[in-house]
DNA sequence: GCAAATTAATGATTTATTCAAG
DNA sequence: CTTGAATAAATCATTAATTTGC
């Protein structure tokens, strides 16, 4: 198992040769999913360009991957759990409803704010969320635009692990850039009344509610 | 006005040199707004990579651009333009509520499928609709991705037009691939009761009902 | 006329949804 | 069933129109 440097076996390509024209899609090695998921409980969430660069040129070294799939990566997967955390805020409710109330059965509204007062620790262990002292928006201060094409994975039929491992030292991905601090923004998950008939609950991803940490266990 | 080559004071960014270093977002030229409008007429929707910097490279005679601009416009033009047309499907079934139903007012609810029944021409002069034959579906055939990033745009802080004349002969851009043909895909609208408990009509972005074509007028 | 103040358009991002490979 | 990939919808934020008071 040598599990690096050049495309072999655990390319992350079906076609073994390294060469995985037009067959189908990026499957990351082990040592990959973990390393983003490490990234992830550092914080980072939406990852600018430099830091998909860099995370990329990292992850090389466990088999091929490109800047889309560390994109599409943060983009799942923070989206992943965020509906994950919501189906448990929504049942933890659900289940409240019966505790607490006077109705026996609520079922299509969920009577928001039956939080369990704070058990002691916030979730992931986020950079702490500073406010910006200058008064720029974070989307701004990111540097990042909501997608790639073009270049990356332009002309990709051919891979070639041109990245050079050149700025290898300059890699000092886990402090990072106050990019991932601000994205935040208390994702206005405002009440909204949206679909499905179903009152949600205005938390942020780390299962606060407003500012009154909700609850906190994880799968 | 003259209007091309290099960047000058019509560049689209304000601070007239052509440096537009941090002044936030492109401003079209009228040139280019008429280019993208009517390639969007020649039934472009969603641009392949290709053909973004094939039109990237054309606009760039009418003032400064890159490929995320094209991306974008196509993006919020399209569905501006679907916006459009829903909120126009929605006034006039409305009105028919009140030309047909018995009821003398339906509020909240748009009674569905009164459509003035077909008066003769489509309306975008769309690439014909023919079916792939080989059984790709559209997402795998056009070869785009969702989004750019990382490479276009990149350290763009330079914008530098090295986009080079050269394949200028290549660009037969308006017969174009079959990219544009297939993804029409009759927008999966298919009666989603999401928010504003509106009950939205199924129809494509030519304003037809499943296969029936709906009404054709247009501002 | 002409700025400040509002409002409307629209460029740019993020989030939600969908599709399909494995 | 999970999840990589892609698109569409929703949202944010800035610029352009425009209105308004002088």
């Amino acid at each position: 198992m040598e599990s690096h440097s050049t495309a072999e076996d655990e390319s992350g390509w079906k076609g073994s040769s390294g060469a995985h024209s037009s067959v189908s899609r990026w499957s990351p090695t082990k040592e990959q999913i973990d390393m983003l998921e490490n990234f992830y409980k550092q914080g980072i969430r939406t990852p600018s360009t430099e830091q998909i660069q860099q995370i990329t040129s990292r992850l090389r070294a466990y088999g091929y991957i490109e800047g889309k799939n560390v994109f599409y990566w943060f983009q799942n997967h923070k989206a992943r759990q965020r509906q994950k955390l919501k189906q448990k805020q929504q049942s933890i409710a659900y289940c409240n409803c019966f505790l607490h109330a006077s109705h026996p059965i609520c079922q299509n509204v969920v009577c928001a704010p039956y939080c369990l007062q704070k058990s002691g620790f916030s979730f992931y262990p986020h950079q702490p969320k500073v406010l910006a002292s200058v008064g720029i928006s974070s989307r701004i201060e990111t540097g990042s635009f909501g997608m790639l094409r073009i270049c990356d994975g332009m002309q990709s039929e051919h891979p070639d692990y041109n990245y050079s491992t050149s700025n290898r030292e300059a890699l000092t991905l886990f402090p990072l850039h106050p990019t991932g601090i601000l994205e935040e923004k208390t994702t206005h998950h405002s009440v909204d009344v949206t679909d499905k008939s179903f009152v949600s609950i205005a938390v942020d991803e780390n299962g606060h509610l407003g500012n009154q940490p909700c609850f906190n266990f994880q799968y």
